[in-house]
RNA sequence: GCGCCAUUAGCUCAAUUGGCAGAGCAGCUGACUCUUAAUCAGCGGGUUCGGGGUUCGAGUCCCUGAUGGCGCACCA
């Protein structure tokens, strides 16, 4: 919103001949413009239909074919051909829809054709009033009797025949959105993936809620988190690094089916697979466990693929087919570990033992925070988690890296959390949720003296979580799923091309 | 955080061994009433990412900083 004190005229640009010469020629036209009486920005232009319309309800026009139909309609400049008295040119709307506009000198005059060749530039938003008619190479077009520029671009788009560099494409989103295809389609698939993803909680009997972004305690993940402040309480606040123990706040409280799809937010590195703020979706089922939820995630997956590529063998971006259908497979973590390296790896498994074996085949470890669990999954990684492709459940975790999930029912030292790798990436995880508030007190406790040990990732005892729980959660599964992680199942993209505006550091 | 590679016109990219910094599109001027990334003729446009150094001479070599990509580490 622009306040009274700012809507003062803008002092001439003193600058200008500083800009590179396209920016300085735009804005000597927009001068120009505004000194004739024109307006570069007009409050609005009176657009009676869209491109998308126009070439909807005129599908059928044959070459060279007139109607008298007479619509309004407005969109980005993004091809022009000016011959000498008849002028063409191509607007794009926000969808990539196109439509040519005719402009004849014979119709709208000799001045106002010559204005237009003067005033108007690739990338312009553009009005045009007149007939539909097709060209006599049949292209669909608005036979302009009249125009007006919708809004002025002072800087020149880039070339429409090139991709932006990776990093113009970040940096510039909205450019991007403008000159590739790929852009748009990956920000609507994201919509239409959520779209779904609600619409199938919605089906099975689940709301959505919202819950904090800011808590005083840090937890439901491993994971740095962001700090901050709140002035009002004099409270330092952390960013929510996972919505996992308010939502199990929610089913103590009777939300039986909840679920929320929203940001986190880790303080850690940032790579091809991680982005400091990130989507997720949550979702906890009363009477559910990791079973119930696999079947859930599953169903979520490929019902997405269907709803919004009509096919679960999507198609990536590197033209390779991924098969997302079906059965997935899956394996046990400790079993599918003890064949990967010819030797039984169990829960009971001595920390020396493991630490022998991390050494043996040269993985780099931090020695001081490393206990059984962490190991293990140290191992798993680097023998089978790196060589998954498939869509695959990886099952039955050790309890030491997992302090919010009860005890496996029938592997000792066991917990009943799976992991979701596709194309080998961990997309989606869940549990058989703890309920015991006891043995949840015990587990934060060892969390606890990791914390205090250095450990900066570790879960803090979150003593209200607590309370909560010793008023008793039914027992429940729960999933967590990468939003952003599913786009790069979908499309094959890293996870900041599926991210409209991720964060970028400044150039300066 | 560590290592390797990259950064040149508005955009996408060239530039041999250290020897006059270029192309396509875009821009400007002119021609053209059915073009399709229009065409034709002509003309402009550069802090070669910033700073420092070596050299008669640096886009190119050295040091340093910034940003990005890839790999490793951490993580979902």
């Amino acid at each position: 919103m622009t306040s009274p004190a700012d809507s003062a005229p803008a002092p001439d640009v003193e600058t200008s001949e500083d800009l590179p010469e396209q920016m300085r020629v735009r804005r000597e036209k927009r001068d120009r413009i505004l000194a004739e009486g024109g307006e570069a920005y007009p409050v609005g232009v009176p657009v009676t239909t869209t491109v998308a319309q126009v070439r909807a309800e005129h599908a059928g026009l044959e070459a060279g074919e007139e109607t008298d139909v007479e619509v309004g309609v407005a969109a980005r400049v993004v091809y022009l051909r000016t011959t000498g008295k008849l002028c063409f040119v191509t607007l794009q709307d926000g969808e990539g829809n196109r439509l040519q506009a005719m402009l004849s000198q014979a119709v709208v005059g000799e001045e106002s054709l010559a204005r237009f060749k003067a005033d108007v530039d690739l990338g312009d938003h553009l009005f045009v009033h007149g007939r539909v008619i097709s060209s006599r190479r049949g292209e669909l077009s608005v036979f302009a009797d009249d125009w007006r520029i919708a809004a002025k671009a002072l800087r020149p788009l880039p070339v429409l025949h090139k991709e932006l560099s990776e990093e113009a494409r970040v940096r510039r989103r909205y450019v991007d959105l403008v000159v590739r295809p790929q852009a748009r389609d990956t920000a609507r698939l994201r919509a239409a993936v959520v779209r779904s993803l609600r619409e199938n909680f919605h089906r099975r009997g689940y709301l959505e809620i919202e819950t904090p972004m800011l808590q005083v305690v840090q937890g439901g993940a491993t994971a740095r988190p962001f700090t901050t402040h709140m002035n009002a309480f004099d409270l330092d606040v952390v960013l929510r690094i996972a919505p996992e123990l308010f939502l199990k706040r929610a089913v103590v409280g009777g939300i039986e089916r909840v679920f929320e799809i929203n940001r986190s937010f880790r303080n850690e590195g940032a790579d091809a697979t991680h982005s400091p703020e990130f989507a997720t979706l949550e979702a906890y089922e009363a009477y559910g466990d990791y079973d119930t939820m696999a079947e859930l995630t599953r169903d979520l997956v490929q019902t997405a693929a269907l709803d919004t590529l009509g096919t679960t063998t999507v198609t990536l971006a590197d033209g390779t087919e991924y098969d997302l259908g079906g059965e997935w497979t899956a394996l046990s973590l400790y079993g599918s570990l003890s064949e990967a390296i010819g030797e039984e790896i169990t829960p009971q498994t001595p920390v020396d033992r493991l630490m022998t074996l991390v050494e043996k085949f040269d993985l780099q470890v931090d020695r001081a925070r490393m206990n059984h669990g962490k190991l293990v999954e140290e191992l798993w990684e680097h023998h089978v988690g790196d060589h998954l492709h498939a869509p695959t459940f990886v099952r039955d975790f050790p309890v030491d890296t997992s302090p919010l999930t009860r005890d496996h029912r029938s592997v000792p030292g066991a917990v009943e959390k799976w992991d979701l790798y596709i194309r080998g990436t961990e997309t989606a995880t869940a549990y058989s949720e703890l309920v015991d508030p006891v043995i949840q007190r015990q587990r934060f406790e060892a969390q606890a003296r990791l914390a205090a040990a250095g450990d900066d990732e570790a879960m803090r005892l979150d003593e209200d979580f607590l309370e909560a729980m010793e008023f008793a959660m039914p027992p429940a599964g729960g999933m967590g799923m990468g939003i952003d992680r599913l786009l790069m199942a979908l499309t094959g993209l890293n996870i900041r091309e599926t991210i409209l505006f991720p964060l970028v550091k400044p150039l300066s």
